[in-house]
DNA sequence: ACCTGAACACCGTTCAAGT
DNA sequence: ACCTGAACACCGTTCAAGT
């Protein structure tokens, strides 16, 4: 064991963060406290308060590193040199990965409530994700891949059953290891549509 | 204004909830104090405790009834007469608007965290919306409107679209008054695919 | 610049006691 | 059967003061 305790702790914001999130995965956002975070740090109660203006702001840094790791997995397992559905479920493929592993996250990711100083942060991140999945679209298009709808009609349902996927999976309303071995299916039903050609 | 207070208040149980929905209408779900409910029911902050084991009784009886109520907007918007197509888009345009009226009882709806206690009744409501969709799919698989892929895989894509058009408008990550004039849109192209014919 | 300790105004939950 | 009032153990946030 280390000897005193240094008056700075020295890093504790992104201690604070670190723990934040482990409590976050192993009790979900409800057991979130300041306090016990600040204790288990071995820091005064009212040490977090000088990193986090207040209890919101240590969750939208929170969302914002999921999302910048969200985006970044998105971002190398997008490989453009594929054909459409195998880029498309391979890009798939990883965000359905980050909401198996991270569940509450994407929930706190997804949520409402966010300071409005963490609000333009929060959504240039999910323009970064928009613009991977924008990037395929167009570039499927111009291979004549794609039909000749409007682009923002192909995001909209191309984002709307990936992101439900995520959702449902987060959720717990469809088994996670089910869905990635589905996944094949799922992407090509999308391509292809539910009606018999 | 009545006279003194009576010792009973007689319907404390329904002007709890109905509070609690129009809290987390106007303010948010981390406005939901039982405290408050009390107070603004003219009542004893114990009170609550008589009707609602703890607060998370309160919240899962709030998604009950949200439930409840989606489903009998689905159900009455279901017109088994009509073709796929148009079957499928009111079936979606009832799910969407409850999404757009009641984006953070949905929000609370879709949550992981309840009572064990309430864990059964939420699942049969869950899998009546799910049948819903169900008798829609089975019905049009019948007539042969449908691929011959397997139902597991027909629901889940469509479940998941509509469930995450829901979930980003509920997110207001999409405008909600776009959200119901693209729709039909929207099943048009999750019918047809997104591929060329 | 960073942290502490006390203080303030809230919570949820429990439980004897009241009606 | 239903509600009260006090009590307990927690919160988040603020702010003077310490290092």
């Amino acid at each position: 064991m280390s000897a005193s305790r240094p008056y700075h702790h020295g890093d504790l914001r992104s201690t604070l963060l670190a723990s934040a999130e482990r409590t976050l995965r192993e009790k979900g956002a409800a057991a979130l406290s300041l306090r016990e975070l600040a204790r288990s740090a071995g820091v005064s109660h009212a040490a977090p308060g000088r990193h986090f203006k207040d209890k919101q702001a240590l969750l939208d840094a929170l969302a914002l590193n999921g999302y910048a790791r969200l985006n970044e997995a998105m971002e190398s397992a997008d490989d453009a040199t594929l054909p459409l559905e195998p880029r498309l479920t391979s890009l798939a493929r990883a965000y359905l990965t980050f909401a198996i592993q991270h569940p509450e996250l994407l929930e706190l990711m997804y949520s409402r409530k966010h300071d409005p100083a963490s609000a333009a942060q929060l959504s240039d991140e999910v323009d970064r994700s928009l613009s991977t999945f924008l990037r395929l679209i167009t570039d499927a298009k111009s291979q004549g891949e794609l039909i000749n709808t409007d682009l923002d009609s192909i995001m909209l349902l191309t984002a709307a059953s990936l992101h439900g996927l995520a959702a449902l999976v987060a959720a717990g309303a469809y088994p996670a290891d089910e869905v990635l071995t589905t996944l094949d299916t799922h992407v090509h039903l999308l391509l292809d549509g539910l009606r018999p050609r």
